[in-house]
DNA sequence: TATGAATGAGTCTTCATTCAT
DNA sequence: CATGAATGAAGACTCATTCAT
């Protein structure tokens, strides 16, 4: 099997395969979908033009691999993020800072990301698709932490899927401002604390009232 | 003049444009800036090709008209429900139903802004300019109206700035699910009804505590 | 006849074309025949493009206008020139002089002319026939003027036709040089001067010798 | 290096830009910069539109490029046939039977040349520049040989650049005619003779006088 | 007669994709 | 596998000409 031993040209392949994703990832992120062309990816990448379909069936396959890839990774950071706290309450902090931090980081992937989100208003394509499950599957894990926070009694009783949109939402949204640099670049900690704090508490005078 | 008096020529000048910028908003919401094409503009409102040209310098002149129409109706529509709430409170909650309502409404008008807010991120063109004033002026309008609220004692101490972009990121966002079915289609009093509780208070237990 | 009792209507008519005739001359000789459009030569007239219509046929139909016009003021303007002079030489250097004034003044009408003049070499339009016609009529003038000057002794025997292309086209091509400030801008007397002194004697030490 | 083993696709390359500048060179001729279309010029040579831009950037670098090829090759062999010619006056010949024979034989050439050279006149383009270059640089040549004729007391004292103008103007001129048809077809040693005689003695009877 | 809005054929240029080497 | 030359469909925009008023 192939993942017992990777031969070497599937090695080569592999790769190939990472280098073009890179490539492709700072030149959608430059251009947006339509605007990058595939000579712009082959010599981003030091490659024939040719070669990039070899790999890739189309613009849009080596598109919805950027997209996957870096989806995965933000899956699985956030995830250890998740794990490592302890209270749903910290968990759900988490959630929020452990993304904050990695569109900070990387914010070609976020401008591709967000564009794409959009998009989806337009021309429903598979990307999309996709996308729209991760957006489910992250908003449902979202949900479940503070229903269980709910029952923990450390939150009290909101509808968990709008909350976990609330919140979705709000930090997607602080995200795009920073990388737009729409808002005062306070440091992310101190952002994402003023976030957390609304999140927490509301903007109310008094609780239950 | 012609405020007083406008000539044929004017009224049926001004009704071409209309109808353009009419057609030009079912077209661009289905296929996006890129996709669109002025044909499809042009049989979309049965003319010939040549005679967009006319009333507009370019495809991209088109879009931008449709854009600052809408956009101008929603700041009135907006600003309007504002009016006519009394309080603070009052007023934020008028600022999130009326946004909604029209977005709800006017669908197209949503896929087109929000495609656009994202397309923000890559080639900065005048569009782009235009909405991200249009962009801070509402949130500079929602900022205002909590400030007054924390005077006023209704609200705690938040920063307004802060405040209004989440409570504005949130309603952008229930929006756009809304439009996209991503979420159960509740009947908007409702979901606006809970997104202003989470806003209010927060998921948090107690308040201040 | 409308030669003799020009009707008010074609007085109108008339005032029109010529109108219309100055205002293209301008634009042909700024843009050329393709680079000028229908558009630009109603605005130089102050006329709705349609109306150029009701006076000419085509865009080559004003083209063409413009250009009989001029030919047939250089024609008379030439002839006159030389039935003022007595011999055949001082008739063949108001030949000369008589255009090489009428061009420095009329440089927007040599322009065209001279462009039409190559233009001839690509597709044979009518308005080229013409131009030949006219070429030809010019230059026969001066073939007889010189064939004279040989009868009568004052020209040694050369060939009426060679000598008279020879003389026609160094005259249009000083004309082209002046206005395209390819020489230098000495007085035109002088440049006239210097060019009939190499027509009477050409560049050789020594005649027959 | 490339100069001296050439690589296939050198040659290859190579071979499709003289075959695309051949083909334009015809369609040229035939219609004019304004007139030709890139689907002529891509039929004219049987390849695809797009590979034209593979090659040129644009329909006016094509127009360029046969252009500087013509001239370049003009300009050697008239500079061949001066060389090879002895005195003064004799290279002056040679100046006038070459160009009139290359023009001759090349006279798809000349159509394009001596179209531009009055195109000239209305927007001025790079093209133009460098034809006006070649222009100069061209009567420069025969302005050196007429000098040097009049210092070896071949020549009277003539203005060097005025007798230059008017022998190159009277050449292209004469060209011009032939390729038109616009005079008997002699052949042309026999039309180079009259005008060399011409330009020896001028017309006038008698000499210095 | 005069107008100028409407037309739509025609142009250059771009670019995803294919394929011979 | 890799290449990159070739392809040709598609799109924005122009402008001479027409025609309803």
């Amino acid at each position: 099997m192939s993942a017992v031993h990777p031969t070497k040209k599937e090695v080569v392949s592999g790769y190939r395969r990472a280098c073009i994703l890179k490539a492709a990832r700072k030149v959608f992120a430059r251009h947006g979908f339509e605007g990058a062309t595939m000579d712009d990816v082959a010599e981003a990448c030091s490659i024939a033009k040719g070669t990039l379909y070899l790999y890739f069936k189309s613009k849009r396959q080596i598109y919805m691999g950027v997209f996957k890839q870096d989806l995965q990774i933000l899956r699985e950071t956030s995830q250890r993020a998740i794990d490592a706290a302890h209270s749903p309450g910290e968990k759900i902090r988490a959630f929020v800072t452990s993304r904050l931090a990695f569109c900070d980081r990387n914010n070609s992937f976020f401008k591709i990301y967000n564009s794409d989100a959009s998009a989806i208003f337009v021309t429903p394509h598979p990307t999309h698709k996709e996308l729209k499950e991760f957006y489910f599957e992250q908003s449902r894990v979202l949900e479940s932490l503070i229903a269980e926070g709910i029952r923990s009694g450390e939150l009290r009783e909101v509808s968990p899927q709008a909350a976990a949109f609330a919140i979705y939402d709000m930090t997607r949204s602080l995200v795009s401002r920073r990388i737009l640099g729409l808002a005062d670049q306070a440091p992310l900690d101190e952002e994402a604390g003023v976030l957390l704090d609304l999140i927490w508490r509301g903007i109310g005078k008094d609780g239950p009232a």
